[in-house]
DNA sequence: CTAGTTTTGTACCGGTCGATAAAAAACTAG
DNA sequence: CTAGTTTTTTATCGACCGGTACAAAACTAG
């Protein structure tokens, strides 16, 4: 029945500029202008498509993790939890260092800035990081139920580690650490991790 | 000869109450109605006393290394490397899980935070967080000439790590990790120390 | 063709941003 | 007292913020 105007602008491709400016600037240090420029429409057409910026923002969250940050998610299916804390912290270093795409990590940027307006647009980040470390929480738990961690390790303890040593890594990286530099930090960092005796 | 109105406020005070708005809301999420609300002077008399956002900022820089963030030159005293280092990890989660103080760390925060307007902000705040990194590495290498460290570590290394490591806590910590976690953290991380053989 | 629907471009809204002009107020020197 | 200096207060500036009203444009259905 009805046809309407068609849409003149690709609705991933404009998401996917957006998150390149967010992710650069963070949420309170974009401008509407900003976002209309990167993603080549005006702004009626942005409030349009994606209500506006805190939904905007939150779509471009939903594409981070579906995206660039796949990795992390992936990583929980490694098959030995020592696989799966190397492919969290080196795919953390790949991620922050990109030739392509901003220095530091768009989560770790997001939940540090916040002015009173953009509280609950931190919170979102927040508990967003909280969900993926309990996550790792979990799977660190599984190993341990397996045998793939000795029985002497706090598996949130461990977790909690892991995501000190990625969140220090984004901000390294968004200070102008290199690729290479992380991943020796990295190195010296694993060797905390515990191996079986 | 010149007497004039005399100031009805005191500098430092003014000072710290603008950096604890600082500390917790960032550089952008900062606007100059907190601080004058936060100071409890108005606006003129900031602009006479600071100069303007940016210089004030920069005092405010100031007025944390030699106060709150005190401890991490201090550290630099300490006898041996490790103790540097565990001065300044547990000074770090100290700093950054302080009850009468914003959670995290000013210079993380506002090293990450930036759009276009506070580009300089943010790169004054890095340069600093490079000199810091460059002052543990040379107490690192003292170290090493000292025997206080194995040959074979890189000094510039373990300096970025421990860096790395304290950058991540002050995430955690703004994120709502406590101080029990983060010391649990870092007893894990300090064992990948390298230790003489 | 016309009617209905959706997107586009333009122009604009009130609010807030950082920063200042101007005059009243509070002091010192003489 | 008066003259000179500095800070305070009030009121405001232009620029930009996020968000929208409105009409022209581009489509589908009939």
């Amino acid at each position: 029945m009805p046809g309407g105007r068609p849409r003149a602008f690709d609705l991933d491709t404009a998401l996917d500029r957006a998150l390149e400016v967010f992710w650069r600037q963070g949420y309170e240090g974009t401008a509407l202008s900003d976002l209309t420029a990167a993603m080549r429409i005006n702004r009626p057409s942005l409030y349009a498509a994606f209500g506006n910026k805190e939904e905007l923002f939150g779509k471009v969250l939903d594409r981070y993790v579906d995206g660039p940050a796949a990795f992390a998610a992936a990583a929980l299916d490694a098959p030995r939890a020592r696989d799966v804390v190397e492919r969290l912290v080196y795919g953390a270093i790949d991620l922050t260092t990109g030739a392509h795409t901003p220095r530091g990590c768009l989560n770790v940027r997001c939940a540090q800035a916040c002015g009173p307006q953009a509280e609950s647009v931190r919170q979102e980040v927040v508990s967003r990081r909280m969900a993926s470390q309990a996550a790792l929480r979990r799977r660190l738990e599984r190993a341990q139920s397996d045998g793939d961690l000795p029985a002497d390790c706090d598996p949130a303890d461990l977790a909690r580690f892991v995501m000190t040593l990625t969140d220090g890594i984004a901000v390294q990286a968004a200070g102008g650490s290199g690729r290479d530099e992380l991943r020796r930090v990295a190195e010296t960092a694993l060797r905390a991790w515990p191996t079986a005796k």
